[in-house]
DNA sequence: TCTGGGGTCCTAGGACCC
DNA sequence: TCTGGGGTCCTAGGACCC
């Protein structure tokens, strides 16, 4: 059987692990940039704002309720998540983490044997951890999203629903809910009357591969409880390496630019370093903030196809600054850039130019620079001047401290004052 | 004033080959 | 005047996920 375990509410409840007075609150989330709300606890759904909206929307509200609002820190998500993942894996030699906070297991035993270990992991992943979790199970990945999603709204977060109930349950799915059926694809199965799992699952083969592509009909065979999309243990290699932010401020500075350029190309070519890859494409682009209406707007993208795979920090940048300096016009107010990789390979396997010799120090001293940086934090060795504080980088008014990962972030446990006099001083 | 940042897969259609 | 039948590769666009 496939289990899906998936955190309540994973960015509100992290924050909540060291801060036990917000337990009850509301708490929120924001997107980089203090944008907008991708993240609430339960509370603060109840407080019903719109999906994503933007913080200054809402502000009022939020106050009124006595929300507590949080920066994103995804040093504290991802050190919380990797601890979690730790745990799961103790549970079954097939695992695949589906994303920071939802992992699919397969289990085995009986019903009672799987509420069993469902319940054993819901416990001890809160105990050692201090997230809550949810456990679904079901025959397919699809069923035991589905599961999953009744289990957020039981008091014991755990569904494990018998074949008898699953019809039911079917029943009481609208397809829009469903894993893999967006939007889209939930409006027009609405506009055919099929609004439900169980209509879903009474279609065509033949109808669902010609409106839904390839895609959904494995989904449909999945929610008929055959298998067809199978457990990801090892995470195949990325093909394409994204590098974006929208800046804190409208840039309008050619040199503010080329700063954000050579940061986001060092951030992507870390990214692919650390998958053993290099790229063959560098594609850079830069746009203005289109929710200004009153400014004058302008988006252009470029795309370099080089001659041999690169890894090599310094090699990317120089290209994406080259690019940089072909799309930037003077005049505009400027939101974004972004730096894209593609055509990844292997970084050894590259069929190589006929003129480039490759200098193998080159990756020595990408090693290095990459130990150094993990190590004593990213910025501690770059490609180009950053001045602490630039007025494009990201606004994160509201962070938590980095509990898990910085010494002097490091939370304080005080002893109360009997046990110190037992003890003594110090 | 303030509106995120990543990814995946599939298909149709065009250009080209013999 | 009549104008086939097979392929491959690439790209843009559209859907989805977190």
């Amino acid at each position: 059987m496939t289990a899906l375990v998936d955190c309540n509410s994973f960015y509100a409840s992290c924050e909540r692990v060291f801060r036990p007075d917000l337990k009850d609150r509301p708490v929120v989330v924001l997107s980089n940039n203090d944008g907008c709300i991708v993240a609430m606890s339960r509370e603060a759904k109840e407080l019903n704002l719109p999906r994503g909206a933007p913080l200054f929307k809402v502000q009022k509200l939020l106050d009124q309720a006595g929300a507590v609002v949080f920066s994103s820190n995804y040093t504290l998500y991802g050190d919380l998540s990797r601890r979690i993942m730790e745990i799961l894996e103790s549970f079954t030699p097939h695992l695949e983490v589906y994303s920071i906070d939802e992992a699919f297991l397969e289990l085995r035993g009986s019903l009672e044997e799987l509420e069993d270990q469902a319940c054993t992991i819901r416990d001890r992943v809160f105990s050692w951890v201090g997230i809550p979790v949810s456990v679904g199970i079901g025959e397919t990945k699809t069923l035991a999203k589905i599961a999953s999603h009744r289990a957020k709204k039981n008091a014991g977060n755990i569904c494990i629903p018998t074949p008898s109930q699953w019809p039911d349950i079917l029943k009481e799915t609208d397809v829009k809910e469903i894993w893999g059926i967006g939007r889209q694809y939930g409006q027009k199965l609405h506009s055919k009357e099929i609004h439900t799992a169980a209509d879903l699952i009474l279609q065509e083969d033949s109808w669902v591969k010609k409106n839904m592509t390839l895609v959904g009909l494995k989904t449909l065979w999945e929610l008929r409880g055959k298998p067809s999309f199978t457990l990801e243990e090892t995470p195949p290699p990325k093909q394409g390496i994204m590098s974006s932010r929208s800046f804190s401020f409208p840039v309008t500075e050619m040199e503010d630019i080329m700063e954000a350029g050579a940061d986001y190309a060092s951030r992507a070519a870390e990214k692919l370093r650390a998958q053993n890859s290099a790229c063959r494409v560098i594609h850079c682009s830069v746009m203005t903030n289109p929710f200004r209406e009153s400014d004058r707007q302008y988006a252009r993208g470029m795309t370099e196809q080089l001659s041999f795979p690169l890894s090599y920090t310094p090699s990317i940048v120089s290209v994406v600054h080259r690019q940089l300096e072909k799309l930037y016009r003077p005049g505009f107010r400027y939101k974004k850039i972004a730096v894209f990789l593609s055509e990844i390979e292997p970084a050894r396997e590259g069929q190589l130019d006929l003129f480039y010799k490759k200098d193998s120090r080159n990756d020595a001293v990408m090693e290095a620079v990459d130990r150094i940086n993990n190590r004593y934090g990213r910025h501690s060795l770059h490609c180009m001047p950053l001045r602490p504080g630039s007025r494009w980088q990201m606004k994160r008014e509201r962070l938590s401290p980095l509990y898990t990962t910085s010494w002097k972030d490091l939370p304080v446990v005080r002893c109360g004052a009997p046990l110190l006099k037992q003890r003594g001083p110090g």
